[in-house]
DNA sequence: CCGGTTTTGTCGGTTTTTCAACAAACGATA
DNA sequence: TATCGTTTGTTGAAAAACCGACAAAACCGG
């Protein structure tokens, strides 16, 4: 890809990020974000359709790069782990007022939807990696549940009073996983 | 000036900057700038006739940014003060490698003269403001003395053993030029 | 509700950058 | 010395970004 795109979309991003984590999504203008970018504002333009567009685009590659930089290669083993968890915990944590705006944004086919959709494709992954002994609509459903679940609880440690430390929550969100990716391996679940 | 035009030079002459704190001047090739700072290789000769003219905008450059960070408009009066001293000599200790390159290269027009020769303008400078009873040919010598003696004690300050801190260096230093400075003022000089 | 201001999305002409290719000069190595 | 690989500096065509201007839409205060 040429290079001037490249400069040019990862400026536009990390403006948009940057933006979101300083003020409401609505407030901000096609402006802003180009000035922000040191970039022309027909520059935004030409690569995506709207705010809106270029939010999703962000999305995208926010979790990408959330994936990218927890579950990379080093990851010991097929499963993951619990340091892998925690190791994405503190991803979160270290960009927290990004992750809180991001998940605060309503009008948009929201940054939940994102997550927790990618979160459903990870456990279906691991389930079918793992021989379960569960049809395809179980499995599903299983994944649903999960993901729902941790999305879940990831927006209640953003929640006005963030009391609970990365490690703390790591710790607690574990053993229950724990306790559900058991019963799923046991046959007789 | 056009946007592209600004970050580009702004890339480039970093990247030689970088490289320069890595590596001998004369190993380093336009390929090496270009890739550095993400940019065609065309566009580095689009902007500078080749390595050494580059260099050349890269000195300006930096010296211009020291003076601009070293005597803004904060400074207090019209007198290069002690204070002032300190922060320049802070400045050029955070950017030590940088500067110790830079000193370091022969083959150009070195660093060493544009060094002396902004200094020796500034000495000319602040001569005129105050008025001095000295000759322009007494001034233009006054003002060479100085500035050799202030670049050969930075280029000494550079040399194997940095063991000079930049405090003890500035306090020495001061006591220095305020004899020179006072019995220049005292008319019977 | 109106009038002024801001924002949006688009357009066309111009400038810059990119990329790939080139010949010439250089440097090291056999 | 011949040769291979690298670096240099230049070129031309294509792609992208720039800027300024525009009408339409949205917003806001009186």
């Amino acid at each position: 890809m040429d290079r001037r795109i490249k400069k040019n979309q990862s400026a536009i991003m990390n403006a948009l990020m940057q933006l979101i984590a300083e003020k409401e999504f609505e407030k901000i203008t096609i402006n802003d974000i180009a000035e922000r970018a040191d970039v022309n504002r027909g520059t935004v333009y030409s690569h995506y359709a709207d705010k809106y567009d270029l939010l999703d685009k962000c999305i995208e590659a926010q979790l990408a790069h959330l994936m990218e930089c927890c579950y990379s290669p080093e990851t010991t083993g097929p499963f993951p782990s619990k340091i892998t968890l925690l190791r994405t915990v503190k991803e979160i944590e270290n960009n927290a007022p990004l992750f809180q705006s991001l998940l605060s944004i309503k009008d948009v086919s929201s940054f939940r939807v994102h997550l927790s959709k990618m979160i459903h494709m990870q456990i279906v992954e691991q389930m079918n990696e793992h021989k379960i002994s569960l049809d395809d609509l179980g499995k599903s459903i299983f994944a649903q549940f999960m993901s729902s679940a941790i999305v879940g609880v990831i927006e209640w440690w953003f929640t006005p009073s963030m009391t609970c430390s990365a490690e703390e929550l790591t710790e607690r969100l574990w053993s229950i996983l724990e306790v559900n990716w058991m019963t799923l391996l046991s046959p007789q679940a």
